[in-house]
DNA sequence: GTTTAGCAATTGAACGTTCATTCGGTTGCA
DNA sequence: TGCAACCGAATGAACGTTCAATTGCTAAAC
């Protein structure tokens, strides 16, 4: 695959990011996101067997970017630090990519997810690093010993919500409120 | 309009419920949810001017019938009695309505909501109660002075994470997490 | 260095289906 | 008598997908 190719499947991809984002998952017809991506509908074909599979593929595409950004994150950090810093490049990403985060929004609640998450693709699971990291950060007695989802619920809980926040405008004073959001989180799971 | 004029209309409400549930707003025709209704295709339009007019009054119904059950609250109960009543009470009407829950979910991710957002229908805008409870407790000196759109992040954000866990199947010990939860959450924004 | 075969990439018109909406007619209540 | 509620077949537009035809590239054959 050469990269005029990979060219033309990322500019499927950012097309439908797009389109899908104004319009939502009905409401973009194969045909628009051709000529959008200047492509002809045929053409997507060649690239992906179905609309159900373009989308679900993207999805994976997003995740698997989102957490390539998050998780670049310099090893001599202290475990605090990291804790901070990735909170930070997740909303930073997402509020620089809102187009990714909102496809994804619009995805986990929509009945796709429950379709792949009956198969046994890795791409599509996105947490395993995020456990990890949470579990260093128990076994060393820095954080609490409080389960996987609840921290899940807390940190990327927290995160969206500043996220959609900032984008519905209901939040002016931005920098102030994610300062104390993850401050609060830290403080209620660190130990002592 | 009498009683079964109102019944009609809530079996509409309760099959297109059920249906985008299971099928999205896409693959949810008129047609199906007609006949889950046990009415007519043209009934539905003596109701609704159009599908987009359904999905948007349905979404306000369930927002006023969420708010209706979780402020329902004694007004005996101390400030931080309430914090975790509306709270769970909350959590347990998603959990026992998760159709409702994700209907939300899907709606506010979609750009329906976006929609809705230029009108003034003051049905839509569910947080003013929360608003004012928050500022209660800010002016009482009882939460820390932070806000609104932080305080919504983290006791909303937990909340629907919550549920998001608990439906996908990744939160075994629910009890303990929940507790945990909006303990991490009253401790974090509680004076002193 | 030119030819040629073959396959991948690409096209967009055409197809068949699905769906939101309409509408002319019926029922039932006031 | 009139009007609101209700019906469901009919309509027409929109959409996902297919496919026969074309282009462009690569590499083997000469």
């Amino acid at each position: 695959m050469n990269v005029q190719l990979l060219n033309k499947k990322e500019a499927i991809f950012e097309s439908t990011l797009t389109l899908i984002n104004e319009n939502g998952f009905h409401g973009t017809p194969m045909s628009q996101i051709a000529s959008h991506a200047n492509v002809a509908t045929g053409t997507i074909y060649h690239y992906f067997s179905s609309k159900d599979e373009l989308i679900t593929e993207l999805f994976a595409h997003c995740r698997v970017k989102t957490n390539e950004h998050i998780f670049n994150v310099e090893a001599s950090l202290s475990y605090k630090e990291k804790f901070f810093y990735i909170w930070n490049r997740l909303v930073d990403y997402y509020l620089a990519n809102k187009k990714v985060f909102w496809f994804i929004e619009q995805f986990y609640s929509s009945p796709y997810y429950e379709l792949i998450q009956q198969t046994k693709n890795p791409s599509y699971y996105g947490a395993d690093r995020m456990r990890m990291f949470f579990e260093e950060g128990i076994q060393a007695g820095i954080i609490r010993d409080v389960s996987f989802p609840t921290l899940i619920s807390l940190y990327i809980g927290a995160a969206t919500s500043h996220v959609k926040m900032v984008t519905y405008g209901f939040c002016k004073a931005q920098k102030q409120g994610r300062e104390d959001l993850i401050e609060i989180i830290w403080n209620g799971v660190k130990n002592q």
